[in-house]
DNA sequence: CATAATTCAAAATTGCATTATTTGTTCACG
DNA sequence: CGTGAACAAATAATGCAATTTTGAATTATG
């Protein structure tokens, strides 16, 4: 599972080496190169500086990351298996052009699962994790004039729920799935403008969550991502 | 995306390069070598040949599959992002164990999806698209009395399902968790006993899905689903 | 019992072979 | 005589293998 978290890595060609203190020469390493590789391709990919749709050159890459092109398919494959890139035989690998229905799709897959984490949260939560929630919440509500910190606050909430309902595979599902939101540009995924309606979306969903009321939080939950996939159209 | 079609793998270690003729020396490979090696091992790991949780030794079996082992090793990628096999930092691909835990979230999440993707049909599909699945519908009644033909078009009825609701980003992700499912030997997923329970529910989400009754066709799947693990932890 | 050395496996670099694509030249037809 | 199409050759990129280096684990010795 390529379940890495957000890395950091040493931009600057580090000389190899020929270090000088044999200490920390290579930060002993906490991640495979291949792995530290895909994630500086993401990054690209996201940011695009790698549009969709665009070859990845792979010695162009392998020389400007000052490495050999083998950690650099490898990175690749992985990439592939996440469906950020795909790969053409013997013509190499493309960044995937997600159309507008692949965005459609997968934000359907989204909107399922993470339906599915909310009800579970509501239903098998203990009262110090809805505890949790809620200081997110609270947090939320006094957010709502600044933007930026609203909106990392509002991920927060939703990783916070994913991670408390608890089901590895579907965190792994959802992580892919958002890495799939993230190539295209209007991915206004939980950035719709009406900040204030999504605050009392949020609000109602964390009471019906207080309430344990799983049904209740299907249909709120439901709701807020049909209104987020309308702002998306916007 | 390792959307590969069970393909057929020359066994015998056809000597490269020094062919007599120039046509046809390689049979113009349909899929990469990694990709064709990937399905070896996932065979084997299915037939737990390589069981749960050993090792699985890169340099023995490059020598045994006749190639080197950087293929391997990025078949080894592939497989460890769709879950088959775990990667430890220096210490190697071990074949994913999964836990009862992990079977009951994979399980879970496979409901979720199908149940989804049986609600999209029963909303979207074309009257003739139905009429197909009801043919499978009518083939499974009269297989009842034989076990095998009636789960192999039990198979059939859940993945022309699947097809039908047409989300490419569901049908790889079922297309994973289900490998998953497989991982393990009691994955009696649609294989519970009482084929005549089964046939039962069968015929009555296929009736509402004929009456385009979304919420009852969600209910029965979810049942559906849930008799199905019920008769998985017998 | 701890430390150091040796052995073994994994990861990365380099290099080679195969394949596809593109460009240039030649021949034929208008 | 000029233009277009087809074929061939060259170039560039992918796919695969072998080697080297690095890190870790185990064993032996002090």
């Amino acid at each position: 599972m390529a379940a890495i978290p957000s890395l950091l890595l040493h931009d600057t060609h580090d000389t190899p080496s020929t270090a000088t203190s044999t200490l920390a020469v290579t930060p002993l390493a906490e991640y495979a190169l291949y792995e530290r590789v895909a994630e500086r391709l993401r990054a690209r990919i996201f940011a695009h500086t790698l549009g969709p749709g665009s070859w990845i050159d792979e010695q162009a890459l392998a020389v400007e990351f000052g490495i050999s092109r083998t950690p650099l398919r490898e990175a690749l494959k992985v990439l592939a298996s996440e469906g950020l890139v795909t790969m053409k035989l013997r013509r190499g690998a493309y960044v995937t052009e997600v159309s507008e229905r692949d965005l459609a799709e997968v934000y359907h897959l989204l909107a399922l699962l993470e339906c599915d984490a909310a009800v579970v949260v509501a239903i098998e939560a203990t009262d110090t994790q809805i505890s949790e929630l809620q200081a997110l919440q609270d947090q939320l509500e006094l957010q709502v004039a600044h933007h930026d910190a609203f909106f990392a606050t509002n991920e927060r909430f939703h990783m916070r729920l994913l991670e408390i309902a608890d089901n590895r595979w579907r965190n792994q599902l959802v992580a892919d799935l958002r890495k799939v939101m993230k190539l295209n540009r209007h991915h206004s995924l939980f950035k719709h403008g009406r900040l204030g309606a999504s605050l009392d979306e949020h609000r109602a969903i964390m009471a019906a969550i207080t309430e344990r009321d799983g049904v209740l939080v299907h249909q709120l939950m439901q709701q807020h991502f049909a209104n987020g996939k309308l702002a998306a159209s916007d």
